[in-house]
Formats: structure tokens, C-alpha cells, sequence
DNA sequence: AAAACAGTTGAGCAGGTGTTCAAATAACGC
DNA sequence: GCGTTATTTGAACACCTGCTCAACTGTTTT
């Protein structure tokens, strides 16, 4: 909490509700995991897959074909959701079929749908 | 679904997955808001802005205090999260006290919160 | 072994993001 | 009015993101 810059140390209006707020915030790497598992949400194509893949697994060809992509580009994407833990996959012969990781992740997504809808 | 583009169109492995995924996907426009909703969650600083408004209102010095960064940065944040009607605001004189807009704000977070700590 | 196919990966590039700094706005006290 | 304080804003900058393209793994088939 030692304050190196010269922040706004001077004007801070309520001392009390600001450390009331700071004893309840978790630690600093909370706020990075959390960042992190909501940029991983944080883009259209990546939903996409994330809702394609709520009921049944998919291969990448799959996918490029539903999301009228390129297979290097989606790829890429699921790279991201796998370092995340949003996916799972399974190699069958040639085929890679991909699935949610756990229900966390159908949960979130039903959080953000609930939203947009009200 | 006319696919434009010669995507991977000859190597669809599964064609009757791809249409049961294509028939439960939400319109294009209902990805881009989910996108835009988890985007303003991702970021850490956004994040612990969030989580100190659980409780109660606080200006943009306190916040500013709370997070060791200067008020243009926070109020910068702070427009962000306005955009996306994650907080609301409310002027008394000088000041101006935010706070969460609604409970579904509290909800993402806590569906966020407890699957980081699984 | 060689060809074909499903998938991954890295470089490159346009576009987006988060902070700083300086200037502007808004409300209060003198 | 003028100065002070709280907040907002825009430009600038370094950094990050998502796609394309080409090259590369694996795996199956011939």
C-alpha cells in the first residue's frame, strides 16, 4: 500500500470507505487470473466456438466451416481457449475434437446472455 | 450461410453437427455484445474497480487512492465501464460517487471468482 | 516411401488497448 | 469575477490482439 508516486494521496475524500474497500479486495493475482479468464471471453469468434461447442464436441474443420473461417484462424483462437482451460481436446486419427473444459464455462456464458437480454 | 470464401468447404468432416451447431447459435449481433461485455471485464484494473464498488460508492479519488493510479487513468476505466452500463454515477457537487449498476454486475464477477478458485 | 489431409505454429501487419501528460470542464469558496 | 479542487477529455505512445499467409507436424492411405 506504500504509495511511491505522487498518486492523489492528498486528495483522497473518504480514508474510511477506501480502506474498508482495499481490506475486502483479494490479493493482486486474483485480479490478473480473473482478467485473464474474461479476455479469453473478451472476443465475438471465441464465443462463437465457446456456444458451438455448449452441446457436442467439433472438430477445427468443423468449426472453420460454421464460422466461415479459416482453419489457421480458428486454430489460433482455440489455442487461446486451450491456455485458458476453456477447452478440452481429443485426437482421433487425423481429427482433433474439441469440447468445454467444465461447466464453468456454460455457466459464465449463461451469465453474459442473461445480461444482454434484460 | 453461404460461404463466400473457399474456406475448408471440401474437408466439412461432420455436416450434420455443423447444422444442429449453426441452428442453436444466436444471431451475429447477440456475439458482438457478448464480446463487448466480457471485454470490459478484461482487464485487472477494470476488475478491482468492479470489486471495490461491491460494497459501496466511491469517487474517482478514492479509487484513484485505492489502486495507486492516477484519476485521469481511472476515470478513463471508469468511461469504459460507463459505456458498457456496468456502473452508474451521480454528481454531489465536486465529487462524483460510482457504483454498480445492477446485480448482474455482482453475478459475473462471482461466476468469474469461483471458477478461478476451483 | 510418397502423397494427401487435419491441424498447428510463427512472422507480419492493421487495428485496438491502457497509461501518461497536458489541457479543458464543472462546481465550490473567496 | 478569480482561484482551487474533482473529474473528464484528447493526443501521444508503447504494447497487445486477431487475422493471413506460408511453412511445419502428425496421421492415414496408397
Amino acid at each position: 500500500m506504500a504509495a511511491d508516486k505522487a498518486v492523489c494521496e492528498v486528495c483522497v475524500i473518504h480514508r474510511d470507505a477506501v480502506d474498508r474497500a482495499a481490506a475486502r479486495l483479494p490479493d493482486r493475482a486474483a485480479f490478473a487470473q480473473l482478467g485473464s479468464l474474461y479476455k479469453a471471453f473478451a472476443d465475438p469468434t471465441r464465443v462463437k466456438i465457446l456456444w458451438a461447442l455448449k452441446e457436442e464436441s467439433l472438430c477445427v474443420c468443423d468449426l472453420a466451416a460454421l464460422l466461415n473461417m479459416t482453419a489457421s484462424a480458428v486454430s489460433h483462437q482455440l489455442k487461446v481457449l486451450r491456455l485458458s482451460s476453456l477447452v478440452r481436446y481429443e485426437r482421433k486419427g487425423k481429427i482433433v475434437y474439441y469440447s468445454l473444459a467444465d461447466d464453468h464455462v456454460t455457466e459464465i456464458l449463461a451469465c453474459g446472455f442473461s445480461h444482454i437480454n434484460e
